[in-house]
RNA sequence: GGGCCAGUAGUUCAGGGGUAGAAUGCUCCCUUGGCAUGGGAGAGGUCAGGGGUUCGAGUCCCCUCUGGUCCA
């Protein structure tokens, strides 16, 4: 390293961890295990606001030759493997085919990126150090003639370090390193100032594993700053979350009443600042130890740290949550939105714990005050995100009340381990809440544990038809070059496994962005019935005879199936911009799907989407189908085109690097998108919603319909309306109206016939038979079902308590037998469970019941007079055997 | 993305193969100068929907829908 030398840095080894690091003072420890020297007395020539660091950096880089960006969105749509950006590095990498390309908008360039991460959410104002959100300064550069590589690198972060903060060269320490990221890893130099972490510069230069791996072509500075530490530093106070916080910091001081003793904080937060709190430790306990170590009571704990840990985590969180729900991220059961539905949740929890008579919106819009130079665009979405979180607070609301209502229900209840943690696991109610609710339950060490084992199961692996594509060109895209092209001539270049052809040129869609691939004919022999791209090259699945490699083929695409397609992907755009003008700015797309027989649209929405709301998205569509604007297609370069358009442009997730296929539909909706297209809006036809779904929380489903399909699907339900009319022999207009009539009456005539039969039996005791002691009665009717014939039945023995009841009724070649048993009859001896079983048997069915109600049944007798013999044979028996 | 729990009267829930239940709210009657209260009577159910097993299914099995919850 260039500045090592000229400097004259020396190389020592750690005493302690033994790790090697580079410095130009006398060490006998590397700086993770000296510890932190800079509170109360930070190295650096000026304070500085969270602002005002970025600022000078900013100011510092950019006059060294780099270009600064704006912030990537929080949420990483453009990565499939993630929800949340997790590093600056993360906004210019593409994952292609497995692989990670590297894409920068400039070389070299700088930019200050939020990013997410949830993994350390318990040592969240409890450390100091730890965020949930936080801005990673970025620096990147490609090892080329623009950009630059190890040397310059270093020199730059020496110069950020001493130039900008003034720190003391003797101060700066790095620490060599491996980095391994996703696909890609290499050396990295760790650099510190008085114990404190500042920065990572990682030099990526090999693809793969460090047991398998290449060099790459063109190897990648990754170096990420934390601008919180920077700020940290300059300051030298307990914790990092004064200073980043700052103006907010002190305004939730007041609105609380909490006034923290500055000298305490800073012996307690400095031996808290050397805490981890990972998943294994109960933090509770490591935090006593701690304020035992420090001689401080478990009142003063309570009463002095805990809140401010408290306040310290509701700026966090509410932080986190503007950026990801500002990004368009909403607060879900499933995915990333469980992440920040459990940050809101700990907010609310904190407030109501200490009685804070404060909302996150408002701290919030405290956040976007103090930060409105870096991040503008918080100011305008806190307006915006206030409906989102109201939902999400009345969801909190009626989980908590739940929660507590089941935990009284659980008072005086003995609670095995297993039940808490199903009581955890599927109702949310936490061995904490439990205690709270005076319940005596002792929670195991690795309760937490148990519970993630629960969740291990392995998940099945995608499976692709494997390929190996590798020596053959990229195919040329013709419907990329004419969409209007169906027949085309082309090279046969290959044939795997018999079925999977690639040519030199192909005007068949490939499935890609949800759009289902085209169909049509390979020569004279072979159908086309799929068409896949496999990194560039498109592999088309024939039925019938192959083509033979190196012959011409003439091609032809099924035109109204690619049409009708083009026209449900049009419609998706429309309906999408529909969707968020009806709805809200937080509404994205969150996957989509078209084939010939319908479309849908998934979007993200915090609640059911109501017919009004659905009948406003479908006028608003057609009204754009009828306005016939063009569909525009821009080519530009990714970079160009966000900043035209900004993320926006990415509704359908994951987007090749270099050239984007920008789709505009005028002012109403602009979208990245590899798809086909109709030219103008009007050639869409007509757009008919025709089904919603949620598919998880957040997420809406919206099925659709466009063009011809669309106008059979009205004409379809027009022709049910008209049969259903005629069936209930009224006018269409009326349908509804008689229809709801006939359910009233069902409803109105099932109680009549109940109260009928009830009041048929209470008549009926007079014609019973009598045998021996007991009188015997038996009944069967056509128009009495076995519901009737139980309460038939039953207001019979009321009525008559000597008296065995019988009833039959029979319907599909099956029949069904009550037997009642007055009181004096059961006492009498008689059985009604056993003489319904006895009959039911000699029918090849059984019965059973009780012994003043029996059922049973079997096949239907050649006649009723059959099972009236046998039930009264039964109870000429049991009078017998009495 | 995956797992688990649940859906029964307006509401909160019990019932886990054999006549659909409780509490509360509602209506009416009695008690009262009026209210609170107390007593009595009554109305209120496609047991989420569909299929299966069974003589018989809220109840057991499968699918769908709806909601809740946890994990990565």
């Amino acid at each position: 390293m260039r500045l090592f030398e000229e400097e004259g840095f020396s190389r020592l080894s750690c005493g302690r961890c033994g790790s090697s690091f580079w410095t130009l003072a006398e060490r006998k420890l590397c700086p993770g295990c000296e510890g932190y020297s800079f509170i109360s007395d930070p190295p650096t020539r000026k304070k500085l606001g969270y602002t005002e660091a970025w600022k000078e950096v900013e100011a510092f880089f950019a006059s060294e030759g780099h270009a600064s960006i704006k912030r990537y969105p929080v949420v990483a749509r453009w990565r499939p493997d993630l929800y949340f950006t997790v590093a600056s590095i993360i906004d210019f990498q593409r994952v292609e085919g497995g692989k990670v390309i590297f894409d920068f908008p400039a070389n070299p360039l700088i930019v200050p990126q939020m990013c997410l991460r949830f993994n350390d959410i318990e040592n969240v104002g409890v450390t100091g150090r730890h965020y949930t959100s936080f801005c990673m300064v970025g620096q990147h550069a490609w090892h080329d003639q623009n950009g630059y590589w190890k040397d310059r690198t270093i020199d730059l972060d020496f110069g950020m370090l001493t130039k900008v903060f003034g720190v003391k060269k003797e101060e700066v320490t790095f620490v060599e390193d491996v980095w391994l990221g996703y696909g890609a890893f290499g050396y990295s130099l760790e650099y510190y100032v008085r114990g404190l972490e500042l920065g990572n510069a990682v030099f990526t230069e090999f693809e793969g594993t460090p047991e398998d791996h290449r060099t790459m072509a063109r190897p990648v500075v990754d170096m990420g700053a934390g601008l919180e530490r920077l700020v940290w530093l300059t300051h030298g106070t307990p914790t990092s979350y004064e200073p980043v916080f700052g103006p907010v910091y002190d305004r939730l001081l007041k609105a609380t009443g909490v006034r923290p003793d500055a000298s305490v904080l800073a012996r307690y937060f400095g031996l808290a600042g050397t805490l981890d709190i990972d998943e294994s430790q109960d933090a509770e306990q490591v935090k006593h130890d701690l304020s035992g170590r420090l001689g401080l009571s478990k009142e003063f704990v309570s009463e002095q740290i805990a809140p401010l840990e408290a306040i310290f985590s509701v700026l966090d969180h509410s932080l986190t949550l503007l950026f990801a729900m500002t990004d368009g991220a909403l607060p879900s059961n499933v995915g990333g939105g469980y992440n920040l539905r459990v940050v809101y949740r700990r907010v609310r929890g904190l407030l109501n714990r200490f009685g804070w008579n404060l909302s996150v919106p408002e701290v919030m819009e405290l956040h976007a005050e103090h930060l409105r130079e870096m991040y503008p665009e918080l100011r305008e979405s806190v307006g915006q995100i206030r409906e989102v979180l109201e939902v999400e607070g009345k969801r909190y609301q009626a989980s908590s009340a739940r929660a507590s209502a089941m935990v009284r229900e659980l008072r005086n209840r003995k609670l095995t381990v297993e039940d808490m943690i199903r009581l955890y696991d599927s109702e949310g109610i936490t061995p904490e809440l439990l205690k709270e609710g005076g319940l005596p339950v002792e929670v195991p060490r690795d309760f937490y544990g148990r519970v993630t084992e629960l969740h291990m199961e392995q998940r099945q692996a995608e499976e692709k038809p494997r390929f190996d594509v590798s020596g053959l060109p990229d195919t040329e895209l013709l419907y990329y070059e004419d969409q209007d092209m169906f027949d085309f001539k082309a090279a046969v270049l290959a044939v795997f496994g018999g079925e999977w052809v690639a040519l030199d040129r192909t005007a068949f869609y490939a499935r890609g962005g949800g759009q289902e691939p085209d169909r049509g004919t390979m020569g004279k022999e072979a159908r086309v019935v799929e068409a896949i791209k496999y990194g560039g090259v498109v592999l088309h699945k024939i039925e019938g005879t192959p083509p033979k490699v190196g012959s011409a083929v003439e091609c032809r695409v099924d035109r109204d199936r690619r049409e009708t397609i083009m026209r449900h992907h049009t419609a998706t755009h429309i309906i999408n911009g529909a969707a968020r003008r009806t709805l809200g700015p937080w509404v994205w797309q969150h996957s989509a799907f078209k084939d010939v027989d319908g479309a849908r649209l998934d979007i993200t929405h915090h609640s059911r989407l109501t017919p009004d709301q659905l009948t406003g998205i479908e006028q608003l569509a057609n009204e754009v189908v009828r306005q016939n604007i063009p569909v525009e297609l821009h080519l530009l370069p990714r970079m160009e085109a966000e900043k035209t358009y900004g993320f926006r442009l990415y509704q359908g997730g994951v987007v090749p690097a270099g050239t984007l296929r920008v789709r505009k539909i005028g002012e109403f909706d602009v979208e990245a998108c590899g798809g086909t297209h109709c030219v103008r809006t009007g050639d869409v036809g007509l757009i008919k919603i025709t089904k919603t779904e949620r598919l998880q929380d957040g997420v809406e489903r919206i099925e659709f319909l466009a063009g011809r399909p669309a106008l059979d699907h009205v004409e379809t339900q027009e022709d049910r309306i008209n049969r259903l009319s005629a069936g209930l022999a009224t006018q269409p207009e009326n349908v509804v109206k008689v229809a709801e009539g006939f359910r009233d009456s069902l409803e109105q005539t099932r109680k009549m016939y109940k109260g009928i039969s009830r009041r048929l039996g209470e008549g009926l005791g007079g014609g019973a038979e009598r045998v021996g002691k007991v009188r015997f009665l038996f009944l069967s009717q056509d128009y009495l079902d076995d519901q009737a014939q139980i309460a038939v039945g039953d207001a019979v023995v009321q009525a008559n308590p000597d008296v065995v009841y019988a009833g039959v009724s029979t319907s599909n070649g099956r029949c069904r037998i009550v037997v009642f048993a007055g009181r004096e009859a059961v006492a009498l001896g008689m059985n009604a469970a056993e003489l319904a079983r006895q009959a039911s048997k000699a029918l090849g069915g059984s019965g059973g019941g009780r012994p003043e109600m029996g059922q049973g049944g079997g096949q239907a007798p050649r006649s009723v007079e059959e099972v009236e013999r046998l039930v009264k044979k039964g109870v000429e028996d049991a009078l017998r055997t009495k």
